[in-house]
DNA sequence: GTTAGTTTAAAACAATTGTTTGAATTAATA
DNA sequence: TATTAATTCAAACAATTGTTTTAAACTAAC
């Protein structure tokens, strides 16, 4: 039987604990203890905490926003003559997040962690990450919401970027409010719900500000 | 010259330090360092660090609500007979949250690291504070947007819920990522915009779900 | 079977944390 | 003014943190 290493349970039962503790409030110890590692092979796997936090983003982080490309990729490709729907780039742009959280219900919570706390410098290296992303998703928002002035999309994308985020942190949070009538059932269902808000808002008509 | 209470001084930059470093990271003495009081204050006036976020806390929070309580009696008052149209209701939530990121940029940074934190027990201080808000607002959107099932409903709010948490805390980022061109202008174009993208969301018609 | 490299083990280290103490000081009251 | 209460102060405390150390155990190639 193929024994996993010590550096992938590290990164598993780190994540876990980050997630449901919060990244300051747990210690290496609290990891090790509940991996059943030293406490010393941290620092040798990752060289510090900081190490093994990083350990923990770039291993979802780059499949997660490599799926979002292609996903846009495919798109592009379908969509030659026609402009993209919109609701087909929100797919494209929301899906691999939300099948990430069924699938892994600990990571992005963690990373709704790091978006709100912005003094760490992996808080630097996630944005940077998505970066990226925000530009090639505004590129094909701007060619099929050609009404839109380039900022007023922008502020738009913040919008729905917020949204996302809070889907990932806190649907658990959902549940309480609602008194339990909002389940998760499955993904492609929260996806729907998420891009029928989204796409509505970037589709909105534009208001005449003052 | 009145001066001011060391109580004041200690809220004002703990505020102030939880928002820019995070509350992890603030620790007691940078707080007292930066406040030019002694150490000790903080547990004789506030009886711990957890008394002083929770000070921290409650000082806005409660104003916050109540603002928003009144904006949407208001509306119940002038619009006795017809249905309060979707958008006001959504200034009545929107707005003194708004108000309070120009007048003081601190605080609902400070309280976005709470929302997305969930060890911590102000967390639940926090969330309880808000299921009032959100039961009100629920019945207020629930009048105006008859056509939706109730869990629907809910959905969307947990939707603009993460809108208005991203525009609390990550407004600066939507400056860096736009390249400057979103700037945060006043709080009645920040509102306005947000309101017309959650509009849009909360009116869209309802997809059918496999 | 030996050896070189890798991984784990237990312990200790240095720094920082929130908290408490008891005396000193200030403010309020009679 | 004398007395009492409230506040501030410097210092120390106990606990926890990330990190480092040194030796032991393991692995795999020769």
């Amino acid at each position: 039987m193929a024994s996993v290493s010590t550096k992938d349970i590290l990164l598993d039962t780190a994540e876990k604990l980050f997630a449901e503790k919060g990244i300051k409030e747990t210690s290496l110890r609290d990891i090790t203890a509940l991996a059943n590692v030293n406490l010393a092979s941290v620092n040798y796997h990752f060289g510090s905490k900081d190490g093994l936090i990083n350990g923990v983003i770039v291993r979802r982080i780059n499949p997660l926003n490599e799926e979002r490309f292609r996903l846009l990729e495919e798109l592009n490709e379908i969509y030659t003559e026609r402009e993209v729907p919109v609701e087909k780039i929100l797919y494209a742009l929301l899906i691999p997040g939300i099948r990430l959280c069924f699938s892994n219900p600990h990571f992005l919570r963690f990373a709704g962690q790091i978006v709100s706390d912005p003094d760490q410098e992996v808080y630097h290296i996630f944005v940077s990450q998505f970066e990226q992303v925000f530009k090639r998703f505004r590129d094909a928002f701007k060619c099929s919401l050609t009404h839109l002035p380039e900022h007023e999309l922008m502020w738009r994308m913040h919008f729905l970027i917020g949204a996302m985020i809070h889907t990932w942190t806190n649907h658990s949070g959902l549940n309480w409010l609602s008194g339990g009538i909002c389940k998760l059932n499955n993904e492609e269902e929260v996806a729907n719900r998420l891009i029928g808000f989204c796409s509505a808002g970037l589709k909105a008509p534009l208001v005449k500000l003052i």
